[in-house]
RNA sequence: GUGGGUGUAGCUCAGUUGGUUAGAGCGCCAGAUUGUGGCUCUGGAGGCCGAGGGUUCGAGCCCCUUCACUCACCCCA
């Protein structure tokens, strides 16, 4: 019997997961110098959190995504299928309000959706995301929008279009989804099965839908933004405003919705060219609803989620390199048994003192040896063989110039760090 | 959940209208003067041809079933 993945998660494998270090170390550094902080949740949480945050609307309730299970105690408990929910338990069970009006975190990790795989579509994700709690000003949105255009261009991304909408607020949108069910009512019994479901619980979501007949229903129905009441109307153009400043180009999208429920006022998506189907590579919005639902004090927030996977498959696309890590400075070659043990401890000596040094453990030819010291991109071989030992010293090569000169025993470790 | 595509060596793939011991490139291992890498050359190991059944004298190739992977719908990061 062999082991396979299970459907829809994947290995990082050695060769590779120096690209995954380089994104989630690029993505520290910008929330660092914007001002936020890490934020580490639990995996996994209370499934009501879930079905209350998220909405019970949501297509991932709806559809049966999350992955619940009861464990050994009788609770029920749901491996996060998104990651703003938890950030706000954590923010109100900790109360991390009480340590100033504006809250602000980052978090990295995985995100299990129970979905058919696809290309940039897996079981088992990993987002990086922030949460900016406690702010209504326009400006913070801008904040988290410059903050997910200065993240894709530290990785050398530069190809994204930003689409930005309002869904309006429970002042305004219950009043927006009657005009919106009154236009489409007429067209209802021809539009997809989604979509007659969606008619009730979610009509926003029928703006959204790609199939044909339903697009052709609604390709002139009224626009959220003409139905925004005069807040959300101004917090849209306060934060294009602020965008502007920052020289950030987006496009109004009349169309873009969220799939979740608690979002308010602002929405955003980064799409991007190159990833196939699945083209959203960083998403997001203002949810002022949903730290009250979850049982604290009214407190605005607003943020982004970004699938890292999809971002590597963004960088693949626009040929971003990641920096490549440091190769070891030695690798030491021994022939013989009393080679061997000068060797081993030489190379003790050189990692205890922090350098990178490695050797061979398949007993291998000398041949093969350098070989490997070759391969593995070491600067320098550092060879112990009979003579060496007679002499108390080794030889040391320098690979890339292929020079190599004798050195003292006592003298290696401090030459070799130069 | 619904479609399409693909399963042959560690990886990328060839395999003619079904015909004998299943191939290449890369990688791996070993050699090409004694204890010296990259480039080159030579040799070698490594395949229940995804699995099960069927048709046939004969199946990697045809048929059925099944599983997996993949892309798309859906949904979303």
């Amino acid at each position: 019997m062999r082991f396979q993945a299970p459907r829809g998660t994947h290995d990082v494998l050695p060769g590779d997961s120096f690209r995954w270090r380089f994104v989630e170390e690029t993505f520290r550094e910008v929330c660092r110098r914007f001002g936020y902080a890490e934020i580490r949740t639990p995996t996994f949480e209370d499934t009501q959190l879930f079905l209350r945050g998220i909405g019970e609307g949501s297509e991932i309730v709806v559809d049966k995504q999350m992955y619940s299970f009861n464990d050994p105690g009788g609770d029920s408990l749901t491996l996060r299928p998104e990651g703003t929910a938890p950030a706000v338990r954590a923010f109100l069970e900790n109360s991390l309000h009480a340590q100033g009006p504006v809250t602000k975190v980052f978090y990295t990790g995985p995100i299990f959706r129970y979905e058919r795989p696809q290309s940039g579509r897996l079981r088992e994700h990993h987002q990086c995301g922030i949460e900016l709690f406690g702010s209504i000003d326009p400006a913070a949105d801008a904040e988290v929008i410059q903050l997910g255009v200065r993240y894709l261009r530290s990785l050398d991304i530069r190809g994204e279009e930003i689409h930005i909408n309002s869904v309006g607020c429970p002042a305004c949108r219950p009043a927006y989804l009657q005009v919106l069910r009154r236009y489409v009512k007429p067209h209802l019994s021809e539009m997809c099965g989604n979509c007659q479901r969606r008619y009730e619980a979610n009509p926003l979501r029928i703006l959204d839908c790609k199939v044909d007949v339903c697009r052709a229903a609604t390709a002139d129905a009224p626009p959220m933004h003409d139905s925004l009441c005069g807040e959300c109307s101004d917090h849209l153009t306060g934060c294009r405003e602020v965008l502007d400043l920052y020289g950030i180009e987006c496009v109004l999208d009349d169309r873009l919705v969220r799939g979740l429920d608690y979002y308010t006022k602002t929405a955003f998506e980064f799409l991007h060219g190159g990833l196939g189907a699945q083209s959203a590579v960083l998403s997001g919005g203002r949810y002022d609803g949903l730290v009250e639902e979850c049982g604290g004090s009214p407190t605005p927030g607003v943020g982004f989620g970004s699938g890292v996977e999809r971002v590597l498959l963004a960088m693949e696309a626009e040929q971003s390199q990641p920096v490549a890590p440091e190769p070891i400075t030695a690798f030491v070659i021994t022939l013989g048994d009393a080679a061997r043990k000068a060797g081993l401890k030489l190379l003790a000596d050189l990692r205890a003192v922090g350098l990178a040094a490695d050797t061979d453990y398949a007993g291998r030819s000398m041949k093969a040896q350098m070989k490997e010291a070759n391969r593995c991109g070491a600067r320098y071989a550092v060879i112990i063989g009979e003579d060496e030992v007679a002499h108390n010293a080794a030889t040391v090569k320098d690979l890339a110039t292929s020079e190599q000169a004798s050195v003292r025993m006592e003298s290696l470790v401090g030459s070799l760090v130069e």
